[in-house]
Parts: structure tokens; sequence; C-alpha cells
DNA sequence: CTCCATAAGTAGCGAGTCGATACCATCTGC
DNA sequence: GCAGATGGTATCGACTCGCTACTTATGGAG
């Protein structure tokens, strides 16, 4: 049964959960662009770090996020800072939308298959996406936290730092994945 | 780093792997279609079967076959039991196209991390595969030889046969992967 | 033996993806 | 203070994908 290259197995999951999504009303790339603004810290929630992020071209991503904003999910507003770069922001109707997101059938599959599976199969998958990742000299949009520009505390309790950007974070900042992440 | 949702990363290196199929000339799901002919045995190598095993409606895959028989790396032929079921089969540019497919960086990610990195992420896909497919009632294409209508030398020494489809197999049938397989 | 439900495929439509190219603003380094 | 880099948008063409509607073929029930 098992396969000799995981790679196949993969596809076949991501397309059923293509599947899925396409079922839940919107298209995949629309579901994970939803996702990512929902997980993304507010330096990351850009075009450009979605399009990081997904591994399309700009102009994909912008026809995408044209869509979004169209439905009303997505809000897009001027950066003060850079006045290139627009900040996008899920609007209720897109955190509504997220929740109805239809990935209840895999969440069984994940439930019904044993602990010792689902942690080999995070540990596999989280190796195989750094490891590709490096090899592509792109971005692994870990979590802020973990990252070595992160400073813990340093502006008083739960009042951290960024030493890239410069700007504080807040603990639900901390949280988030981030464009700028890079291992600690 | 490990996200506590297995099927963020599963996407996200789909994703990437979808990537790289574009870049090496076809649309991803025609490299799937063309892996998948490359791997089914002659009772499954048709668009019925493609259709299931990509879990894509009719009129898509009929579609995509159009663009590969145009393109010459697929040849269809009539079923002579059967006249409504089409008959598919790789033709040599589809099997040099496979070689060609562009998975170099995607294989050498999965090299650089360990064997047992990889042996988990491989049962664990097999494992979610297995469960999902199961809840929707839907076709494991599991390996002709380890299925419950495989007869194992019914007719002589490696002279096989499915007592579902009442055929001889071969060999290398018997390790190809089948629609009608259920596990043993 | 004929009727008809079912199965295997195809045809065409509409919304959207996706890569490519071209383009426009706005920053930043020298 | 200007050249080049950066962040986004616009548009095009080929294609996906779900959908509905259709055709042809099969096989079971009366």
């Amino acid at each position: 049964m098992t396969d000799p290259n995981p790679m196949a197995m993969i596809d076949r999951l991501a397309r059923i959960a293509a599947h899925d999504a396409h079922t839940a009303g919107l298209k995949p790339v629309q579901w994970e662009a939803l996702r990512f603004l929902a997980r993304a810290n507010r330096f990351s929630r850009t075009p450009g770090a979605l399009t990081a992020y997904l591994g399309a071209t700009k102009g994909t991503v912008s026809q995408t996020l044209m869509t979004l904003e169209r439905a009303g999910y997505v809000e897009k507003s001027a950066d003060d800072a850079d006045r290139r770069t627009v900040r996008l922001e899920l609007t209720d109707a897109g955190k509504d939308m997220l929740a109805r997101d239809g990935t209840e059938r895999m969440q069984s599959a994940l439930k019904s298959i044993g602990e010792a599976d689902r942690e080999a199969l995070a540990a596999g998958a989280a190796a195989l996406l750094k490891a590709r990742i490096e090899i592509d000299g792109g971005r692994a949009f870990g979590i802020c936290r973990e990252c070595r520009h992160f400073e813990r505390d340093a502006q008083g309790p739960r009042q951290h730092f960024c030493r890239l950007l410069k700007e504080p974070l807040n603990e639900g900042d901390a949280a988030n994945i981030c464009v700028e992440q890079e291992a600690a």
C-alpha cells in the first residue's frame, strides 16, 4: 500500500482537498489566501507576502485578491509608511466564510488515523517542506516567536520586539506566521 | 515549526509541486494523468478510471485527455468488449515526456531529509489517504497484487488471475495499480 | 424482444487560475 | 536627484474545473 514515492500520495491528498474546497464555494487558492490572511501577522498581510507564500506570480495573486475583494471577504487599505504596498485585512464576512471551509471530511480522516500517524505525517511534511524551501532559497513562513529576530519581553512582560523590522510585537503577533521569519 | 494542522503543509507542498509541473511544460493534471497511465494496469487505463483516480468530473478529464491526445502523448482506442469504453495508452512521446517531469528539486529535497522522516511521511500520508478514501467510499487504487481478488500462480508459475474480472494477470499487471483494487 | 434505467464519454459554458509581458507608482542607494 | 529596484495592477491566452445537456451503448425486467 505504501507507495515508494510519497509525492504521489501528497498530490492525491491535495487534489481531494482541492475538490472539497471547490464544493465549499470558493476556489482552492482563494481559501488558501483567506487562511493565510487569518494566520499572518500584520507585516505579512500584503499581496507580496501572499505571493511568496503561495509561490505564484504577482499577477495571479492580484487577480485572486480582486475576486476576494469583490466578494467582500477581503479589504485593502494603503500603507502609510510605504505607499506602494497594500495592506490586506479579512472582513467579518471573510472570517465567517473561513469557518465554513469544507474541511470536515479531511479533519475526521485526520482524527481517525492514530496520534502516531498524525505526528509522523506532520513531522515528515515539515521536514520535506523545510528542505525544499531551502533548495529554492524561499521563505519558510514560520511562527514569529521562533524567529532569530524575535526578542522576548524586550519592552516589558509580553511586550516583545522584532529586531529586523524594529517593531513591537504583542502575544498575538508572536503566535502568527511571518514573511520575514528565519529559524532561530 | 510543526504546524498543528498537517493539511496546511500538504497543500503547500502540493502547490510547490504544481509549480514545478507548470515549469516542466504541462499542467499539473496532465502530468498526473500521464503518471497514472504509466502505473495503471490495462483494466484501469480508461477515462473512467482516471476520473475516479483524480476525483474530478468526467467532463474535465475528457478535456484533459483531448489535450494530451492532440499533443501526441496519449492514444485512444476502442474497447472490443464494451464499445462505450475508451482504452488509453501512453505513446512513446508520452513516456519520454514522463522522464522529464521536472520533479528533480522535490526528489532532492526528499533525498536530503533522513530515511526516518521519509518513512514517517510515507506512512502518515498512506494512512490519511486510506482513511479519507474510506470516508468517501472511494477507490484506493492499490497495487493489484495486494487485492482480495488476486489469485497468485493460479494458472502456473507467475500466471496469476483476477477473480473479479476473470482475467489472467502477468507479473507486470500484478505490480500495477487498479481501479477495482480492494485490500486483501 | 423490447423498454428503459444506467453507464461511459463528449460538447459547450462561465468563472477563475496561472504564467508572461508590459506597465505604473514609489522607494532607496549612491 | 536620479537610476535601479520594489510593490502592484492590467491584459492576454491557454487551460482547469464544475455544471448541464447530450449521445451511444449495455444489460436487466417484464
